[in-house]
DNA sequence: ACACTACATAACGACGTAGGAATATAACAC
DNA sequence: GTGTTATATTCCTACGTCGTTATGTAGTGT
C-alpha cells in the first residue's frame, strides 16, 4: 500500500504554496530571478512589462510566503529567489508536460 | 549563469498546473488515490465529506488536466492517479516546508 | 416501457484575487 | 525643511472559481 502523497496537517499549507506558483506572472519573476541572481523592483518591472503597483504586489506575496529574499540598499529593493526548492519543482512538471505532450502526439499518429 | 526554471512558452502551462493543485480537496482526493489505487466517486465523497457535486467537478478538472484517469464499469466511475510527477512534487514541498518550519524555530530559539 | 442508482452538468450566489489608479512611505539630495 | 526617486499599500472594479441546488444523462433491473 503506497504511502500518502502528504501528510493530512500539511494539506493547506502545501496547496498554499501551490497557489503562489499558479499565476504566470509570478511564474515569469521567478524565471527572471533565476537567471539574474538579484534584482530590484524597476529591473523586475522593465522586464515584466507590468505595472510598478501590479510587480510590488507579486513580489510581496512570494516575499510573505518564503519564496523571495527582501534586500532594502538605499532607495532600492532586491529581490532574489529563496527557495531551493522551485527549481525541482518546475522541472518536475516540464518534464511531466513534455511527456505528456509526446504522448498526445502518439496518440494522435497511431490514428 | 543560471539556466531558466522554464521555458517561456511553458508558462502558462505550468501555472494551470499548479492551480490544479492549489486547492486543499483536490489535493485530498489526489492523497486518497495514492492510497487507495483506484476509487468511485461515491467512495470519494465519503472519504472526503463533500457533496457528490462538489467531488464530481473537482475530479472532472483534474482528469481534464491529465493528472487523473477515468475508467467506467457499468454504474460506477473509478478514478485512479495519472500523473507520475504529483508524488514527487508533494515530497519537494513538504521537505521544503519541513526546512522553513526548522529554520524558523531556529530562529525563534536564537531569539 | 418505468424505476432506480451513479455520476455529470447547469445555474446560481458568494468569495477571493488580479490589475489599475491613486496615494502613502522611505531614503536620498539639496 | 522641500523635492525627487524607488517601492509599498490602499481602494476599486472585474473576473474566475468555489460550493450548493437542481436537473440531466447513462447504465442497470423489472
Amino acid at each position: 500500500m503506497a504511502e500518502q502523497l502528504m501528510p493530512d496537517a500539511f494539506i493547506d499549507k502545501v496547496a498554499q504554496r501551490f497557489k503562489m506558483l499558479s499565476e504566470p506572472i509570478r511564474l515569469r519573476i521567478l524565471n527572471q530571478l533565476q537567471l539574474h541572481d538579484e534584482m530590484n523592483v524597476q529591473e523586475l518591472v522593465d522586464a515584466m512589462q507590468q505595472r510598478q503597483a501590479t510587480v510590488s504586489k507579486h513580489l510581496a506575496l512570494l516575499t510573505r510566503e518564503g519564496i523571495l529574499s527582501r534586500r532594502k540598499e538605499g532607495l532600492h529593493v532586491y529581490y532574489r529567489l529563496n527557495d531551493p526548492s522551485i527549481a525541482g519543482m518546475c522541472m518536475l512538471v516540464c518534464a511531466r508536460l513534455k511527456d505528456e505532450a509526446r504522448e498526445h502526439s502518439r496518440v494522435i499518429l497511431a490514428d
